[in-house]
DNA sequence: CAGAATCCAAATCGATACTG
DNA sequence: CAGTATCGATTTGGATTCTG
């Protein structure tokens, strides 16, 4: 069991929550993963290439947390070998105009 | 000098740049302290007793970075005891947008 | 008042090797 | 293929004490 999970735990702030989206965006990998599922459902190979410099350990842990918040679903097919692909939930989605006010902000004030 | 600064190092994305937004916003202090400041200038000690469960430490590597990061500034007035103002500059002003965004994800997906 | 310095426990991370 | 296990190195962070 893992207790490592790359997120960041930040401070409940009582009136506003923000906490809790920074729980699932905030964290290392997070963004990337999102980034890359945000244009599809991907494999975990594949989002291991498209993230470069991840390794297995640090990937898994992301995609779990993830899976435990909702904003991705992971989905086995019994091929052999094993096939297993991640997608984002509505919740997920709904995380892409976020990321895009970031990535705007980033542009903006570089 | 202070090497811990309570702000996470995410690796780059080349084509997207959001670390660069999660690297201001994203650390364990930050939400808290731009969210005080959207109010109006504020000093240390007020800062500090807004965040309850803040230490001088990392209120101090948290407030140095954003610094850097010119997203707020610090004013020195040569009182006795001195008095240390901390103010949004326009490019920490325009965070709100972003926060205000993540607050309204975190309540609509609760 | 606004912080700087120090100490030290705990959490985190990456690399590597291994498996159903 | 899609992970898990293990380990050591590094980072982190809180508490405490001190100062111009």
């Amino acid at each position: 069991m893992s207790v490592n999970n790359y997120i960041p735990k930040v401070p409940a702030c009582i009136d506003c929550n923000i906490e809790k989206t920074l729980n699932v965006i905030g964290g290392k990998w997070a963004f990337l993963v999102l980034r890359e599922l945000f244009g599809g459902k991907k494999r975990f190979g594949e989002l291991q290439r498209l993230i470069s410099a991840v390794s297995p350990r640090a990937l898994t842990s992301t995609l779990r947390h993830l899976e435990e918040q909702g904003v991705l679903e992971r989905h086995v097919f019994p091929t052999v070998p094993v096939t297993v692909e991640y997608s984002l939930t509505p919740k997920g989605v709904d995380l892409h105009q976020i990321l895009k006010e970031m990535k705007l902000w980033a542009a903006k004030w570089t």
